[in-house]
DNA sequence: CTGAAAGCGCTTACAG
DNA sequence: CTGAAAGCGCTTACAG
C-alpha cells in the first residue's frame, strides 16, 4: 500500500507537504509549484490512494451511513430505495455501509456489529416489525442517530402515506363514477400495519361520498387465490371497482375477471399498489397507486444528511405519498 | 464519544488493559477478576462502543467490501442479491458498502470515492456494459482486488449460466413433447450478451434432438407487446411452445393465448426466466428458469472472501446454475 | 510561505 | 501476570 510518506520520501518533502498538495484547498501553494507537480505525478505513478481509515480517525467521522438489514420478511428495503439512499447520500460523498443479521431477537439484533461498534456516523432501520421498548431504548443510547423507515413517528423516520394511497384509489374510482367499492386483502387478511391505514383512507374516501365499501380480508396462498378469486366475482360485483392490497392478486383478479369475459374497466375496475417495476406488465396495465422507491431512498439520504449536520436535534419524521398511475382497458 | 481511555480513566487502569478485557481472547487474565469486572460494569453503562477507525487503522483493513452501483440500465444486482451479499459477509463480520455514481463514464467511474480512495478490501462491480480496456487497467491497478458480477471472464468474476438456463427450458420443453419451441426476445431484439447466451443455450438443446427453434427477436415497447402477442399466436402456433426472454413479455403472451381460449401448456407452453419473485403471480404460474438471487450474492461473497485471504492470486471464476420451477395448467 | 509536532482510538509486540 | 511504548495514516493547528 502506498501512504502519503511513501511519496514525501520519494519527493523529499513532509507528509504534511503532500497532504495539503493533493487536497487541494487553502496552503495548496505550501510548497513551490514544482514540487507541486512532482508530487502530483508521483502519486499518480504510484497509484496512491488516500487510506480513508486515518482520515476518518482524524475527522472522527466515517462519512457512511449503517443500513441494518436481514430476513425480508423483518427488513423491508427495496432494490430501487437502496439505489436511491445511496445516490443522495453520494451527492454529499457520504456511503450506505449494509449490515446483515441472521435473526431477530432483540438481543440478537443490538448484538450485530453495526450496533455494537461505532462503524458509521448514523443507521438506518428499515425494519417492519413493532420495535418493543427495550430495543427502542437501546438505539436511543447508540451514539449515533437512528432513523426509521416504514415506521410512524413524530421524529427521525421516514414512512408512505399508506392512509393517502388508499384515499387517493377511492377517490378516483368515485370520481370514474364506481358506487360500489371492495377492498380485497388477500396476504395479511387486514392485519399488517400498513394494510389497515390503507383501509382507514378508503373508508375515510368512500364515506366522504356517502358511499359504502365491502372489506374481503383473508390469507389466502397463491395458488388459492384464483379459486378465491372466481368466488369473488360474483355477478353483484360487476360494474364494481376492486381495490386489492397486493398487486400480484389484483393480477389474478384481472386475468379471472377475463376469463369471465368482464370488460375491464366497464364491468369492472381493478386498483392496487405497486413500486412501479410490475404494474404494467398486465394487459391491460393495471391501476395503481405508485411507491416512488427511487425518491424514497433519496428522501431517507436528506433526512438523514440533516440529522447529521445538527446532531443534538430529532428531525420531524417525512412522510411520502404514492403517485397514481392510471391502467389500460380491453378495448382494443 | 466514549473510549477505551475514558473507561480506563473511570477504573483507574491503563486502556490497554481494558482493549484485552473488553476483547477477550489471550491476555483476558490481564487484570484482576475484580478489575475485569468493574471495566465490564463501566463499559456497559457509558454504551461504550469501539470507534472502528482505529481497529481499522491498525489493523489496515476495514472488513468491509465496496459494491459500486449506480443507474438501473448500466449496474445490476437486486435487492435479494445484496442481501445474500451481506448475509455472506457477516458470517465473517464484514460488511458491504455501497457507491452510488451518477455517471458512467471511464473517468466518473474512476473518480468516484471507492475507487480513488481506499475505503474498502475489495470492490465488487455489478456492471453490465463490457468494460472499455482504459477501465480494466485502471481497476487491476488498484490497490484492492475487484471482482465482476455478470461478466465472464477466466478469474475474479461470478455469473448466471444463461446458456445453461437455455437449454435446461429447451430441454424440459422438448421431454414434454413439444416440436416446435419459439424464442421470443421483445426487449432488447436479441442484442443483449446474456440474451445472445440463452439463445444459443435453446439452440445446442433443440438441435441435440435434431429439432428447430425459431427466433422471434424485436425490441418491442410494452404498450405494444400485446398486439405483438396477439400477431405472434397464428395457429400454426397452437400446440407449440414459446420461450419467453422476459417474464413480464410472458405474462402477455399467456394473457392474450388465454384471450384465445388456448388451453395451457395443451395449446401453449409458456416458459420464462425470473428472479424467483413473480412467476407464480400468473394464473397459471409460469414454467421458468429462476435466478437463484440470493444464493448468487452469498457465492459472491464467498469468492471475495477466498480473494482476501490469499490477496496475491485472483480465484476462478464461478458460474451459478439456474434453477427450474414447472408453471400450472389452466385446468381446474 | 514552510516545516515539524501533535493527536485522533485502537491493539500488539515488547519489557519488566 | 502486568504495564507502558509504539505506531497504524492522516490532517490541522501551531511555530518559525
Amino acid at each position: 500500500m502506498v501512504t502519503l510518506s511513501d511519496i514525501a520520501k520519494e519527493v523529499g518533502v513532509a507528509p504534511q507537504v503532500v497532504s495539503r498538495v493533493l487536497n487541494g484547498g487553502k496552503g495548496t501553494a505550501s510548497a513551490r509549484a514544482q514540487v507541486r507537480d512532482q508530487i502530483r505525478e508521483v502519486a499518480a505513478r504510484r497509484g496512491y490512494r488516500p487510506f480513508a481509515a486515518g482520515q476518518i480517525l482524524r475527522a472522527r467521522a466515517f462519512h457512511s451511513v449503517g443500513v441494518l438489514i436481514g430476513h425480508a420478511q423483518d427488513f423491508l428495503i427495496s432494490q430501487d430505495a437502496l439505489a436511491g439512499l445511496a445516490s443522495g447520500l453520494s451527492r454529499h460523498n457520504y456511503t450506505a455501509t449494509l449490515h446483515y443479521v441472521e435473526a431477530t431477537t432483540d438481543a440478537e439484533l443490538l448484538d450485530s456489529r453495526l450496533l455494537s461498534s461505532r462503524l458509521t456516523d448514523a443507521i438506518i432501520m428499515p425494519y417492519v416489525r413493532p420495535p418493543s421498548r427495550v430495543l427502542l431504548r437501546a438505539l436511543r443510547a447508540l451514539p449515533v442517530p437512528v432513523i426509521w423507515m416504514n415506521r410512524q413517528a413524530r421524529t427521525d423516520a421516514l414512512a408512505m402515506d399508506e392512509l393517502g394511497a388508499g384515499k387517493m384509489l377511492a377517490r378516483h374510482l368515485c370520481e370514474q363514477g364506481y358506487r360500489n367499492i371492495t377492498f380485497v386483502d388477500y396476504s395479511s387478511g387486514g392485519r399488517d400495519q400498513h394494510t389497515r391505514e390503507r383501509m382507514k383512507g378508503v373508508s375515510a374516501a368512500v364515506r366522504d361520498r356517502g358511499l359504502n365499501v365491502t372489506f374481503v380480508t383473508e390469507q389466502i396462498a397463491r395458488p388459492d387465490r384464483a379459486t378465491a378469486a372466481r368466488a369473488l366475482l360474483r355477478p353483484s360485483l360487476r360494474r364494481g371497482a376492486v381495490i386489492v392490497n397486493s398487486l400480484s392478486a389484483a393480477q389474478v383478479i384481472l386475468q379471472v375477471a377475463q376469463s369471465l369475459n368482464w370488460r375491464i374497466p366497464e364491468d369492472l375496475a381493478i386498483a392496487s399498489f405497486d413500486d412501479g417495476r410490475h404494474h404494467s406488465a398486465s394487459v391491460p396495465a393495471i391501476t395503481c397507486a405508485i411507491r416512488p422507491e427511487f425518491q424514497f431512498g433519496e428522501i431517507a439520504a436528506e433526512l438523514i444528511l440533516k440529522r447529521l449536520q445538527d446532531p443534538a436535534r430529532p428531525q420531524p419524521s417525512r412522510r411520502l405519498s404514492f403517485n397514481l398511475v392510471v391502467g389500460g382497458s380491453t378495448k382494443r
